[in-house]
DNA sequence: TTGTAGGCGTTATCAA
DNA sequence: TTGATAACGCCTACAA
């Protein structure tokens, strides 16, 4: 391993110099930039990375954790962040904890690792997020309230519990034998979704039949396609309508209804969540609703409020709007309800 | 921001001392690793992973370079790799290039920032791998032949061009006039796929219509629902059968040509490749193809390699199986593609 | 324009 | 069982 000692040696430089004519600084004379640069690649030096960072304090660097990245909704997500840090000039990078494996993620936040982290799951503790975030460690937590007394943990695109707005919609078109369809039960996007769906419920006096709701395990199509195939079916009759707690599950749903040849919105009335490409191209159109987070600019508005704790100046102003920003959910109505009121 | 030179200060005792204390080291009475490790966490202390990697000269982190995470392909690699990489105590984060963002990915190359990379993406050019992979920070570039003479530039699940097992599959069921989708154009995969459908027609002497490839653009179900609704199903007629560079793309184009009313196979033949979990449950199930690299185990005696490699005792052995694993492409039989010859 | 020197936070090697 | 000291590779005042 060659360093800018070596090559300072070799050309009877100091290394500072070395440092700043690899770093281009104007100080140093084109002529013996030229020559350092020249005497590097030929030595193979190659920088080291912790080496800077420890000099300099800061790694550039922003991580994102989430459980799982094949998810569409998340393919979504981390392009809008990565095009948001980019433009910020951050690096970025992704931690995935799905299977149990956090240990990148927590090691990343316990050693500071990065600037600053980003994460999207609940697979990290309230605790170690508390213990952690600090001034200059800001620690942004999406789609969850943490608990705790740390303010350099914030959270941006949580919920509150509130009514299901697919929930709301089933209910007025007629429906009142709801099943409910959770996805990986580590998802505060079930959870909430859930909570939801029973808030609802409840204010229109409609009981919940617990044996109706049903558990896909995971968050994805295939998921969605067996819980259908192994469970649902059999319950058909006992339903008017089913909420899928994410629009991936309710797609591979809706492939198992058609090969079972079941007509939605005939025999069951289904809806979904997110409203993520694919539901508009199932065979019929998924009725879906709009998540708040579904919008590009909201992401490049976070890391710009994530850049501005790094840089130890919080932009209070732009934190506050991504806070009024939550809350839009809406309704897209596609084909796969029925209204039970105009029978 | 306290580091152990604060906690040795504050307790009287010797940095080293406080070091070893704080990673439990039998040297250090038991007494002293208490008082130590309160008086950390009472100060807040929060250990400094770049200096800890300046120091051993290590990151113990595996890089993986990818160009979308969100593949249904991919999901499956990830997790395979991510299990296998933790299994031998690495950790690992991923590197989108998606977009065109590869800084984060360069750099980590660039300024070693990890103690090896596994690359499977054509954005990362073949000099850059050749000019930073050496015998203490292994590359693995899988899908893809570099073009190199640095031996630790390691490919691997590579694919040789070769006839197309979905073509040989299609010709032989008697189409002739075959057309072909191409996905996201900078994936080998569908580079490489591409080139095997010609082969495949130039060996079988049939002529290749250049105005029936299409370019979905992207690798995604939407990129395939979208180049079918605008090019293709104007073309049907001219064609008795199309191949998909991939699933996801075909499953998409299937969701289109439902939305048609487009009955497959009887109006055309279609074909996908990676056997994907999608495509076992579209209506009706595509017909694809096994690629080799769909099996768990051989991302585990992958990432065993490299960790042989990074420990300098490159596994010959090893990677002679990896490399005898290849090309076991399967046609996967299922309800898109007419038999011709029974007319 | 270049050189000197100190330090970033850890670990590791000795010596005490 | 603990302490002193020297790295690890780089950057940045400040001095020359």
């Amino acid at each position: 391993m060659t360093s800018i000692k070596d090559i300072a040696k070799e050309l009877n430089l100091a290394v500072s110099t070395v440092s700043m004519a690899l770093n281009d600084n104007d100080r140093i004379s084109k002529e013996t930039r030229r020559l350092v640069q020249e005497k590097a690649r030929e030595m193979k030096y190659v920088k080291n990375g912790a080496a800077v960072d420890l000099q300099k304090q800061k790694t550039n660097l922003i991580l994102f954790v989430l459980n799982d990245a094949s998810r569409s909704f998340f393919s979504y997500v981390i392009k809008s962040l990565q095009k948001a840090t980019a433009e910020l000039g951050y690096d970025f990078l992704i931690s995935t904890t799905y299977g149990g494996h956090r240990n990148t993620a927590e090691r990343f936040i316990k050693e500071r690792r990065s600037d600053a982290v980003i994460v999207w799951t609940k697979t990290i503790s309230d605790e170690l997020l508390t213990e952690y975030a600090s001034a200059d460690f800001p620690i942004f937590v999406l789609g969850r309230k943490v608990k705790t007394d740390n303010p350099y943990v914030r959270c941006h695109l949580t919920s509150e519990v509130k009514p299901l707005v697919t929930c709301e919609y089933l209910i007025e078109k007629g429906h009142r034998r709801i099943g409910f369809v959770t996805g990986f039960a580590e998802s505060f996007g079930t959870v909430l979704s859930l909570q939801g769906f029973r808030l609802s419920m409840k204010q229109h006096g409609l009981p919940v039949d617990e044996s109706l709701i049903f558990d896909a395990v995971g968050s994805q199509a295939e998921d969605g396609y067996n819980v259908t195939e192994k469970q649902i079916l059999d319950r058909l009759d006992d339903m008017d309508a089913l909420i899928f707690s994410n629009d991936d599950i309710a797609v591979g749903a809706m492939r198992c209804f058609n090969d079972h040849n079941i007509v939605i919105p005939d025999r069951i009335s289904v809806v979904g969540r997110h409203n993520i490409p694919a539901s508009a191209t199932t065979v019929p159109p998924l009725t879906t609703m709009t998540h708040s987070h579904s919008d590009t600019e909201i992401y490049t508005k976070l890391v710009k409020c994530l850049d501005s704790y790094i840089r130890m100046e919080p932009d209070l102003k732009l934190e506050k709007e991504l806070n009024d920003y939550q809350a839009k959910d809406m309704i897209v109505e596609r084909q796969t309800v029925r209204d039970l009121n105009k029978q």
